[in-house]
DNA sequence: ACCTGAACACCGTTCAAGT
DNA sequence: ACCTGAACACCGTTCAAGT
């Protein structure tokens, strides 16, 4: 084959394809020659794209983050919606892809969309009133939060077996094995209060003023 | 050689030994290769006490989970104290091991110090007087901060260099460069304030009757 | 029972060779 | 510039062979 008269590649596909296997097979199932395969082209050719294995992982995360939503930071000031509709928008585009939140949840590095929304975050927090270092902290547990409720359904941690809690060790799991049945209600059901709660408590924590 | 008139390995130090390596070098670092090598065996002699790399995994996140204080859960009934104390110490059990969480995140599945936990956890919860379906989101909720905070650090997720954070592409992000190194203060104060806000919040959302 | 080396089907990445 | 196959140093796991 040699080179083609029409490239064969482009980053973006190479990275659509990447996150689709993530979702599809997970995180490890990503290898740059089944990533190649799935192309088409032989494993060395994704290295006229990128640099590394890493830089596509980079390129994917970044395309994840960009689909979050920060315009809840209006101008009016109201951190609390601005939170709240920032932490759902987040923990959506993460639980979207599951497999690949332990990536994701690194921290922006150098990638524009996560500075872009750590910026909005942070800018809004404090326009809305709050000291910097408050801010900051809020945008990290913020953080915590959505990436926990992200990485792993608590419910789906629960074998589905009522073999495997027996009373005698685990007195109170008698109903566990049916977490993994209302996982989606359990785990939106946290999700959603926790949020709540964690905003209530900062309202107590600190009221800013504009 | 083949077989020694004592064992060369025993569960316990092949555990130990992955765990350390995990510490040491991350998580994709453990292999079995590598790792029999670390104990001065050939990879195949690994499965003769385990049947699966994963299943070394599991005993070592059991390890780590049963480090976890659940005493805060006394018979007095204060949830705020029990959920408190348990939120740090299992924070603590897992930042020890900041490589590994990916694979602690992912539930108790099986194991033994995870049931534990999770039992004495919740069952704390529902004696102090919380309704069970309610306890479990407050499990839930504690596990997703948890395990997001340990996850990485917040600080440590923006890089080192002032010259990432272009005033014209993030307005707000002139001192990012300088989390890095506020890394501890960053993290644990968000930790912090987070839980006081969950706990806070949590008892504005129902008083529980004992 | 508990170790070994050989073998199988995989990895990420480099590089010279092709057009 | 953009693809290829060959090569290097790795993987997890199986298995027959040793004691």
């Amino acid at each position: 084959m040699a080179r083609p008269r029409k490239p064969l590649l482009s980053r973006e596909r190479i990275v659509t394809a990447a996150l689709a296997l993530i979702d599809e097979e997970g995180l490890q199932a990503l290898s740059t020659r089944r990533l190649a395969a799935e192309l088409g082209v032989s494993g060395p050719s994704l290295y006229n794209h990128f640099t590394t294995k890493d830089e596509i992982l980079d390129a994917a995360a970044d395309m994840v983050i960009a689909k979050v939503d920060v315009s809840g930071f209006g101008p009016d000031g109201d951190w609390r919606r601005g939170l709240t509709e920032w932490a759902r928008s987040y923990r959506a585009a993460l639980a979207a892809h599951p497999n690949f939140v332990p990536f994701l949840a690194q921290g922006p590095g150098r990638r524009p969309a996560g500075l872009k929304m750590a910026d909005a975050a942070f800018g809004g927090m404090v326009e809305a009133g709050w000291p910097p270092a408050q801010a900051t902290k809020v945008c990290a547990m913020v953080r915590y939060f959505v990436a926990g409720s992200a990485l792993g359904s608590f419910a789906r941690g629960f074998v589905d077996d009522a073999a495997a809690y027996d009373p005698a060790d685990y007195p109170h799991l008698g109903q566990a094995h049916l977490l993994a049945e209302h996982q989606q209600q359990v785990d939106e059901g946290a999700f959603e209060s926790g949020l709540r709660a964690l905003v209530d408590g900062l309202a107590l924590q600190h009221q800013p003023v504009s």
